[in-house]
DNA sequence: GATAAGTTGTTGCAAAATGCAAGTGCAATA
DNA sequence: TATTGCACTTGCATTTTGCAACAACTTATC
């Protein structure tokens, strides 16, 4: 997860985030408020403990998420998402937009209804949201 | 790459195209007029022969990429966008976007520059370009 | 019509990533 | 002090990827 592949911006970003877990790690934080490793764990995908390690210590290391103690519990470490994070918000609402629309077990439920009534106005607003939220890292 | 983890839109899409390469061919025949399979093979992160045909077949399976006889040589196949395989564009648009703005090592290009000034008009525009086309598969 | 060159693959094997199950360390709670 | 919750670690089997060589089939060239 380390080597790049070329000096396109797409190759690039497949370098980081491109596996089937990452980005439902920052979907996980970005659209269900989950912060913590437990929650992560489960989710309703399943991952494997070894790979919710390793994923969460990239993140991290990208910049994608920010790892802090917890303020209510000092065992219990809490992920929030950094600028560089949340700016991948956009492409979590795209991927979600088109497996919605084709794929007839993806029911659209409030968020995925608003996206194709109007897209542009759900990633304005969640951006507006989640610069609130990561403003309190900095 | 069959077997779906649940039915959130985004874990369905990244479950088909939720893999370093898949991507990256989309993007060739998508914004570089890349078509067959010697053309995706020179591509400059270098995939393994084994991988691309394994990953064509799957995008014609999935139905997002059409394979025909190439007019110009009977021995020749070439590959082009279904619609839904046109429908990934806004998702290629932001991953470029999000590569270029945090990767000091991929300079933004025409298309890039374009993006970074008005992303919407660039989604808009080659969404027309794609609609032609994909016509002509039908 | 034999030879070469182009195109789309296949095959075998090594390396890496993933998946699964069990176990560990440590702080908070009872 | 015992127990529970949380965040990992470890070992091992399976799957995917990467690499290099080879193969079939078509078209161009001599």
């Amino acid at each position: 997860m380390d080597k790049i592949r070329s000096d396109c911006p797409i190759s690039c970003t497949l370098d980081v985030i491109g596996d089937k877990w990452s980005l439902l790690i920052i979907r996980d934080v970005m659209l269900r408020g989950k912060m913590s490793y437990s929650e992560f764990l489960n989710s309703e995908e399943k991952i494997a403990t070894n790979i919710l390690v390793a994923r969460l210590a990239m993140l991290e290391e990208e910049g994608i998420l920010a790892r802090e103690v917890s303020p209510g519990n000092k065992s219990k470490y809490i992920y929030r998402l950094t600028q560089k994070g949340a700016d991948l918000m956009p492409v979590i609402i795209e991927l979600m937009d088109w497996g919605a629309k084709y794929n007839r077990n993806c029911p659209r439920k409030e968020l995925g209804q608003k996206i194709k009534k109007d897209k542009a106005a759900v990633v304005r607003e969640l951006a507006a949201v989640l610069r609130e939220k990561v403003k309190g890292v900095s």
